[in-house]
DNA sequence: TAGATTGTTAATCGATTAACAATC
DNA sequence: TAGATTGTTAATCGATTAACAATC
């Protein structure tokens, strides 16, 4: 498979999204220049990274888009299908349930999970909830890939630790408890304050 | 001001994290070495990371927790206030409201808006919630610079440009809305599509 | 003293940027 | 043909990695 830096994949969603908004206005081509402008980047990164998908534009008129989207979607990996369970469905977790995004990026929320019985055996957003004892069974059944970890930080341990018990393979970690897990398991954090971090400095390097 | 990469940014705050939670386990030093095991990063990396905090540490012994920690806060600008609010209390919203880390960081989330009567002139997590019409005059009234937005895609651009009314100078978007705003604004993008996309990608190559 | 850890210098690597040729 | 846009090659830049010296 094609490596990719992770600059560079941070930014083919975008370009997809704007690429699928241009095709339901009716445009059949776009250029750089023009996703350079709508999205503020300069427009040689886009060429450069429009080349990487391996479609070809055409000088004058710009990128098929027909042509583009799929090419996008398959390197991002949009185009197969990831069975995923949620722990935890407090606000941040319902949040996710009902974000239209995820399957169309070829995510599948298959269950949701949450200690409170009140939470449980109901469905919103179209996934059906769990008790949180059965995660481990259930992760199994659905032979499910992905865990989505929204539970509070002092639970994120035992709760991930079910989910690998039950097949998980990779873990999205929206709590900020740093997990302890098997080498082969991939983790992935969604941080705020990270990204809260960038955002201040961002501000303060501005106003410099 | 001095300037940073995103990368090391990025680890940052993880440090701050780390150090904390062994600083209130009573640890005066830390090794990078130990960071790095803890956080899963390449020693390499750490020691590089803490030398530009410019705080020296002693062989064998590690770097001072008590210097180590307020060094890191001033460099990702958690050391002075912002003081934000927040456009949106649904159920994101409000999760992020309930969010400690802000605190830590120097926001101070002193107002949220919602267009929904039943969700306003209430107080959730501590924050007053205001009617949305009346945002503009409140952000210039609390001499806000930050807006976090969290309100449907559909109305992220036009609560953005009220904000921007208002006075406010960064905008930290939850929506997958594409702003367009004046040059002088800066926007940060929190986009799930993005993590997301980077994440099925690291799933992928470890597959392969 | 021995050994672990920090600090520094150089090498490597990849991403970004620049310049310009090719093409429609 | 003229001009806009893509494609390519080279230059620049910064981050990461490696190797090893300095220090407690």
């Amino acid at each position: 498979m094609t490596k990719f830096g992770t600059n560079i994949l941070q930014r083919l969603p975008l370009y997809l999204r704007t690429l699928q908004q241009l095709q339901s206005e009716g445009k059949a081509y776009a250029s750089g220049a023009q996703l350079a402008a709508t999205l503020g980047f300069e427009s040689i990164v886009v060429r450069k990274d429009l080349a990487r998908t391996g479609v070809r534009g055409t000088p004058r008129l710009g990128f098929p888009i027909d042509r583009l989207i799929p090419a996008i979607e398959r390197l991002i990996g949009a185009d197969d299908e990831t069975v995923a369970v949620l722990g935890g469905v407090g606000k941040l977790g319902s949040a996710l349930l009902s974000y239209p995004g995820f399957r169309k990026q070829g995510i599948l929320i298959a269950a949701g999970f949450d200690a409170a019985p009140e939470r449980c055996n109901l469905i919103l957003s179209g996934t059906p909830i769990f008790p949180v004892h059965t995660l481990t069974e259930t992760v199994s059944r659905l032979n499910a890939k992905l865990g989505i970890l929204t539970v509070p930080a002092d639970q994120a341990q035992r709760v991930a630790e079910q989910m690998v018990a039950g097949g998980i393979r990779a873990i999205w970690n929206f709590t900020p408890a740093q997990l302890d897990l098997p080498e082969e398991i991939l983790v992935q954090r969604e941080d705020l304050a990270v990204s809260l971090a960038v955002l201040l400095h961002r501000i303060k390097e501005r106003n410099a």
